[in-house]
DNA sequence: GTCCTTTGTCAACGTTTGTTGACTTTCAGG
DNA sequence: CCTGAAAGTCAACAAACGTTGACAAAGGAC
């Protein structure tokens, strides 16, 4: 039993970068078999089917190292991981992940479940308050919208920018999601 | 050969509903021509197979009614088409073909290129100014993150705000997107 | 060594998918 | 009416897909 979840691990792990990078419909069970150096056969036989091991590797992929359990803030923090370095980093890939994936027909309400669960949840209980939801949910938005531009659509004027001045945008973007106020209703300062 | 043009007509607007709803690689070229009223094999003698299909249908999707000719401001009168109605403009359409079909391996690249031709070009040049690129690319970026957090996957504090509330959030966000000032390099004010 | 559970291998199945070619129907021009 | 191009129908193809079941190898218990 003990070979069995080193098998299980590889294929979770090769699920995760093909899934993550291609989206759930554009990935062939075969394609993470081979990748994994595995039989295709046991996909279906340790996870039930292709379902099953997007469950898989779903699962855990929200658990940050560290996030929610300190006393520091955890918008800045994820601000602050994704701004910074160019590697690869935790975040990054559930973002990945969440882009090419949270609209699929077959594996999207269960990435919009666990996202709910594992991180809209947690940053409303952060923040508090009665408004909270409103920012937390712009806060996200901003993230996505910001890092599909830059990372997935490669826009002109975004994805080329330096690591520094995506990081002022980012923060530019993400302060205006979380200063703004409900109870404000209507504001001043129309389009352009 | 008016009668065939009819078809491709009829093939090219059924092709669109699926393609924006489900996105390419989920959509069956059948579901299409019986959603047409027509048979398979004409999607492959008119349009020379399913990515012809699509760049037919992907084709005109930009060609937005007078919003570039007048003088009226296109940021503006983006953002208004999207706060105001319930009922699915134009651009809201825009949007959700590019969430649902941008990140597709096989398509996503010319969507992409259609629409830095015939989206972000276009509002540059309306900018001007030295860093129009970032500001248009931040533009981009809040729609589409915002039109994703809310009706791609409906987020709690978003998807459920009034359309009034939605407005207001839409706008904070896009300011916040357009009065990015690219030469202040690294502004005040970290997360929270 | 023998047994039995665990683990992996292999071939094949039934569907679905995009695409093709041969045939039939439609219909305007002579 | 006759003819021939245009438009549509139908069956079938090859490939790819997820999944299954029968079988072989491995490895510890006794």
């Amino acid at each position: 039993m003990r070979k069995a979840d080193q098998t299980r691990d590889k294929l979770v792990e090769a699920a995760r970068a093909a899934f993550w990078a291609r989206g759930y419909s554009n990935v062939p069970l075969r394609d993470i078999a081979r990748a994994a150096g595995v039989d295709v056969a046991l996909i279906s036989r340790y996870f039930g089917g292709k379902q099953g091991l997007f469950e898989a590797a779903l699962n855990g992929a929200f658990d940050w190292p560290d996030l929610f359990d300190g006393t520091e803030d955890p918008f800045g923090t994820i601000l602050a991981k994704f701004s910074n370095p160019a590697k690869e980093g935790f975040e990054r890939q559930v973002v990945r992940m969440i882009l090419m994936n949270a609209t699929d027909p077959d594996v999207g309400p269960l990435v919009r479940a666990e996202m709910e669960r594992k991180l809209l949840a947690p940053l409303r209980a952060r923040l508090g308050g009665e408004g909270a939801a409103a920012n937390v949910a712009l806060f996200v938005a901003a993230l996505l919208g910001a890092s599909l531009a830059r990372q997935g659509l490669q826009l002109h004027g975004l994805a080329d920018q330096p690591s520094a001045v995506y990081a002022a945008q980012l923060r530019h973007l993400v302060d205006a999601a979380l200063s703004f106020d409900v109870a404000a209703g209507t504001q001043a300062g129309a389009g352009r």
